[in-house]
DNA sequence: ATGCATGAGAT
DNA sequence: TCTCATGCATA
């Protein structure tokens, strides 16, 4: 259950002494935030320290931001559901000696932290039994409201206005897995959106796009160039990946190990290969069939599992 | 995958 | 001066 360690997100310990509310800095960032920070920022923000500022669409999701005036650290949530979990940063023990580093920490802090999890984490159960140390500065996860988009506005497009944190979630998800499945790495990516579409991308920013770790609108405005390179590329790489083609093929030398150029060409076709590819594939199977099959003749369960068959000639073996 | 750093834009 | 988006370097 604690699983505080994968999400980092709760990271407590303030060692001995916990440094009583910190000032704005630190605590407004981590503070707030999550998916239904949206409802909270519009009460919140004014309370800023620099005068809160009109981030309303600018940061829905994350931007939590808390009042982190002096004063209360969080206000309670609004919303309902939530929990609340204790929350430090211990980075601030590092340093918490000068005022320096006061201005990263906020900014490092919330990155990595709440910005992914604000919205779509938490749900997760993973609470920490943690206890607040010495302050106690507890946070609030909500988690299961969200309907949220920006507040009551619109919210459910999918694709090219606002897309809803779960869309993006989704989305992420659905990303990372053609984006393996195909074989690029992060790194492909990013360099792919560059010269496909002029803004490269660094292996960290994809990164943090399918760890839901960037901000919501910094999400949303990637989605849309991640989702036209995976389009692209798919549709280039042809729908059927190379394993499914593969089986394909292996399921038709069932019926016929030695179809007709009617037939190559329509599996050709229908398998975006050339067809030449898939006739000497044809040949290599047959070829093979043969060689596991003895003179004696008899086959044994009927064929090997059409998974292999890697091509002698010509073939090339696109494995991914 | 993530800590730290930085430039740009908003205030 | 703060926040945000992004990248470098590195664990």
């Amino acid at each position: 259950m604690a699983t505080a360690a994968s999400n980092h997100y709760s990271v407590l310990s303030a060692p001995s002494s916990a440094p009583p509310p910190h000032s704005e800095s630190g605590s407004m960032q981590q503070a707030a935030v999550y998916r239904d920070a949206h409802t909270l920022l519009q009460n919140d923000y004014g309370t800023l320290p620099g005068g809160g500022h009109p981030l309303s669409h600018a940061h829905q999701w994350l931007t939590a931001l808390s009042h982190g005036d002096a004063g209360a650290p969080w206000p309670s949530s609004p919303l309902g559901e939530q929990d609340v979990k204790p929350v430090l940063h211990d980075s601030d023990r590092e340093e918490l000696q000068n005022s320096s580093s006061l201005q990263q920490q906020r900014q490092q802090q919330r990155h990595p932290h709440h910005d992914a999890r604000a919205w779509r984490t938490s749900a997760a159960t993973t609470h920490i039994p943690g206890m607040a140390t010495s302050e106690g500065q507890s946070l609030v996860y909500s988690q299961s409201g969200f309907g949220l988009m920006p507040h009551g506005g619109h919210q459910d497009q999918s694709d090219e206005d606002t897309p809803t944190s779960d869309e993006l979630e989704q989305f992420a998800k659905q990303f990372k897995q053609r984006r393996i499945k195909l074989g690029f790495t992060q790194a492909d990516v990013g360099l792919a959106l560059g010269t496909l579409y002029g803004n490269v991308f660094s292996q960290t920013t994809i990164c943090r796009f399918e760890a839901l770790q960037l901000s919501f609108k910094n999400m949303c405005k990637l989605k849309p160039l991640l989702n036209k390179w995976l389009e692209e590329t798919d549709s280039n790489t042809g729908s059927p990946t190379n394993l499914d083609k593969i089986a394909a093929q292996g399921s038709h030398f069932l019926k016929c190990p030695k179809p007709g150029a009617a037939e190559i060409n329509s599996l050709a076709d229908s398998l975006q290969l050339e067809k030449e590819v898939v006739r000497v594939w044809f040949c290599n199977r047959r070829q093979k069939e043969k060689r596991m099959t003895p003179a004696g003749g008899q086959i044994p369960g009927g064929e090997d599992m059409y998974g292999d068959t890697p091509p002698h000639h010509g073939g090339q073996t696109p494995v991914q």
